[in-house]
DNA sequence: GTTTGCGTTCGAGCGCGCTCGAAGCCATAG
DNA sequence: CTATGGCTTCGAGCGCGCTCGAACGCAAAC
């Protein structure tokens, strides 16, 4: 099954840490059991978005959702899959218009494909520049926070202003645990 | 010196892609060539960032800055450092009420160094989790080209809606290259 | 039959982080 | 002596992505 790849591969990249992966995953792999269908607090509650946002995303015309004899929205299959993807990649910050784009050449047909293949490839390249920036600012916040944390002399002024320069001198080499 | 340090870790984390680790990597290391005072403009150039938005940091309380004798900003070395960890902060998403929060943190004094510690220990946490999300998606985002691009079945709407369970069957398989 | 509760539509409002425009000052260039 | 250009202050406006409130409908519970 494919998606035991994805999930093999993305706890492989991204180790065991946190119930955020364990979450997101949950949300990457659960796509086998999508209920026939499903009311909006259903959905809200799978996706973690709330059912104003639901609404919103129709609005906005990402999704089409049927309604019942109540005129209570139900989610099929297909919508609940369209709005993992949509949560997905808003998520990983592709802007609605974008989104709206993507969805509008979903429903223009197969000859769509190569603009979609291209779509999808300019966000890759956004998504690994992002994680590039967040990873360079993350070993700068860990730098400071070493430097705050025990041994440090005038080179703390290199990543944080002069007035900032607080030394320490007196407190014990604290290393930087503490996960929170 | 320890940006090298630094330099070498960031450059080790990232590889060698891209034009924009080399450039965000000039701005964790060039704080030593920080001049005397600089002016407005190119306070903005060596950030990246409009000197419209460095007004509005002057105005949100997070810097302050000396005036020349026609009223003009000059920003010396201390503000500019600052700026460089306030810019850097905002890349990686930490909002403008926690710098500014931050920020009289470092105008309080020492004693308020614990609880500087303690946003940063949050905000490396927060980063960390941002990565995480984004390894995912850009997993998730590379399954999907690698399915749109070659041999798709059956699984491609694992990642996607069922109309767009595009297979492409009389297509070469196409793998996921075209770095764009 | 009324109340409770959860859904509906629609448009307005909000929080964030800029971004811009107007009006004015000053200095150097032509 | 103008004119040009770049800075200043101030407040207003904007783009994004929600988020909410008002007014209403239906249905099961009491």
């Amino acid at each position: 099954m494919a998606t035991d790849d994805l999930m093999t591969r993305a706890l492989e990249t991204l180790g065991d840490d946190g119930p955020l992966s364990v979450e997101a995953i949950h949300r990457l792999t659960d796509l086998a059991d999508v209920p026939e269908s499903m009311m909006i607090n259903e959905v809200a509650d799978l996706l973690d978005i709330s059912p104003h946002t639901l609404r919103y995303y129709e609005r906005a015309g990402l999704v089409e959702v049927a309604r019942d004899s109540n005129g209570h929205r139900v989610y099929d299959a297909e919508a609940v899959r369209r709005l993992v993807f949509l949560t997905r990649m808003r998520l990983s910050g592709m802007p609605m218009r974008d989104l709206q784009h993507y969805i509008s050449l979903v429903d223009a047909g197969e000859q769509t494909v190569p603009e979609r293949l291209d779509m999808l490839l300019e966000h890759r390249d956004t998504i690994r520049r992002r994680i590039r920036e967040l990873t360079l600012s993350l070993a700068a916040t860990e730098y400071k926070i070493a430097t705050y944390g025990g041994s440090t002399g005038p080179d703390v002024q290199d990543l944080d202003t002069a007035t900032d320069r607080t030394t320490l001198p007196h407190e014990p080499l604290r290393p930087a645990l503490r996960t929170r």
